[in-house]
RNA sequence: GCUCCCUUCGUCUAGUGGUCAGGACAUCGCCCUCUCACGGCGAGAACACGAGUUCGAAUCUCGUAGGGAGCGCCA
């Protein structure tokens, strides 16, 4: 069998972590099996579905490095890939349906809808459709419609039956028909809402596998019903574990931005957030930073965890920081984008780059580095002050001549103030460090010092030293 | 309220009747080292609770508690 899957957002809004966990599960189980993933767009509701989001879905989706072989921009077999685009395809099983004398008009108003649901909660039953227009007979429907009522038009559930499924990811499922309230199939406007479109689509794109939210595990014992019905072929359907906070409830803007796009522009790089998503709520056998078709062959359906699973970004960081330093120099640079590329002078980048590597979370750690080293003074805090004053003036007079001879190699001018002034490891480089960089962490100094140049050490250092005799002086008194 | 799902270190998890309950992240300590990071070594840290089945239960059964989802002319 050819494993076919797909992804099907409501372009509502920007792709989540959760969202795009979805996406990336169903595109590494098809490319684990040389299958299809595909890409559909369901764009029913109108209102509040807008194409500024079809769009940056669709950008978020590639910049993960998660592909469809079948959608929007990729047409294939299967199309159209908008289900807006497809309501004639459902108007053919809407006859079935009504030749069957399965689904039934219904004329009830929100407002009827509403009271009964209400009705049904305070008496401490479940709110389900009370069947109401079931029971009409076709001279009541027919003069409802004369009078130019436009009914939805809802599915008779079968009584007394029991759906059954295994699910991919949760086991053996039970529902039984009589806890199903009759749903909607067809809106009074005549559109098809997800749950029959949705079904239809799977079914008409042939896919195998479906994976999504554990929120649709409800729902899938009344597509299983439609599709069985209508003789149409079922896919296997596994629900995934919803992601949570770190508190344990739903994962919400509360807990930090975690739209694709805005982790994007924090910085976070792809692989990193893939990583991070095929290791939460499924076992990965390896623990090293994966691309994506190695992540393919290591998915597994059998590997997903039933629990929810809570989001740590903490966690996330540690696949960033491996995601960071997996990178080439070029990659580095190009990933630190403009802003900070413009701060770095042409013949300076490969050496920025590489020094400043290791230290780097986001783009913007870069942006503090490219200050400290091209900009003409560097602000101490407290801690550096104190290091600096300690060092004493001597020590600033000595580095100073140092640079004169030596320029701006480090190891030379590290080993003359050895001899000069008898220091040596942390006594040495901290109050140098601390002068040059205004930190008392960072890179290597000796790189430090090649990005600096001799001017501005000296400059540093000079500055320094004022620093360090105005000490003296106020500590003689 | 009803239906369904879930429950192993702080977090992600391994584990399917007999394990010193394993790993990773995080934390702490040591080493490396000019600092941070990296790397190496090590430590602390968990089977939600209560019954039952069994020679033996994290593992099977039933309860309890806690968390989550669904119950729309939203998807």
């Amino acid at each position: 069998m050819t494993v076919r899957t797909r992804f099907s957002p409501s372009p509502t809004g920007m792709i989540h972590l959760g969202n795009a966990r979805a996406a990336l599960f169903s595109d590494l189980y098809a490319a684990k099996h040389d299958g299809h993933f595909i890409l559909r767009i369901e764009d029913t509701d109108v209102s509040r579905s807008e194409i500024q989001f079809v769009e940056s879905l669709q950008e978020d989706l590639h910049w993960l490095q998660i592909n469809w072989q079948e959608g929007p921009g990729v047409e294939g077999q299967h199309g159209p890939y908008w289900q807006s685009q497809r309501q004639e395809i459902y108007g053919k099983y809407y006859k079935i349906l009504e030749e069957k004398k399965l689904i039934y008009p219904c004329f009830c108003t929100d407002q009827e809808l509403n009271l009964a649901r209400k009705l049904q909660l305070s008496r401490g039953q479940a709110p389900r459709y009370s069947g109401t227009c079931r029971k009409l007979t076709e001279a009541e429907i027919a003069k409802r419609l004369s009078e130019g009522q436009k009914p939805a038009w809802r599915f008779s559930v079968p009584a007394h039956q029991t759906i059954e499924f295994t699910d991919t990811v949760k086991g053996l499922q039970q529902f039984k028909s009589d806890d199903i309230g009759d749903f909607i199939v067809r809106r009074a406007d005549g559109t098809a809402p997800f749950i029959f479109c949705n079904a239809i689509d799977d079914a008409m794109m042939e896919i195998s596998h479906v994976l999504r939210g554990e929120d649709h595990l409800a729902n899938t014992p009344r597509q299983i019903m439609l599709l069985t019905i209508l003789n149409l072929s079922i896919p296997k359907y596994g629900h995934l574990s919803l992601i949570v906070g770190d508190d344990g409830s739903p994962l919400s803007k509360r807990h930090g931005s975690f739209s694709v796009h805005e982790m994007r522009a924090k910085g976070f790089l792809p692989i990193a957030i893939i990583n991070y998503l095929a290791r939460l709520g499924h076992t990965c056998d390896t623990q090293e930073l994966l691309p994506f078709a190695e992540l393919a062959k290591h998915f597994q359906l059998d590997k997903l965890s039933r629990s929810p699973a809570r989001f740590d970004p903490v966690q996330l960081m540690y696949w960033q920081k491996l995601a960071v330093q997996s990178l080439d120099i070029p990659a580095v640079w190009r990933w630190l984008g403009e802003t900070i590329q413009n701060t770095v002078p042409e013949n300076m980048r490969q050496l920025f780059a590489e020094t400043i590597k290791a230290n780097l979370e986001f783009p913007e750690d870069a942006a503090i580095w490219a200050k400290i080293f091209f900009h003409e003074n560097v602000q101490l805090d407290e801690m550096e002050a104190d290091i600096v004053r300690e060092a004493g003036e001597q020590f600033f007079v000595e580095a100073e001549l140092a640079v004169d001879k030596f320029g701006m190699d480090l190891p030379a001018i590290l080993a003359e103030m050895k001899q000069t002034l008898g220091v040596q490891g942390k006594k040495l480089f901290m109050p140098l460090r601390a002068a040059l960089t205004g930190k008392a962490h960072g890179p290597e100094l000796a790189q430090i010092a090649h990005l600096l140049g001799a001017k501005k050490m000296k400059h540093r250092l000079s500055r320094a030293f004022k620093l360090a005799s105005i000490q003296q002086a106020s500590g003689t008194e």
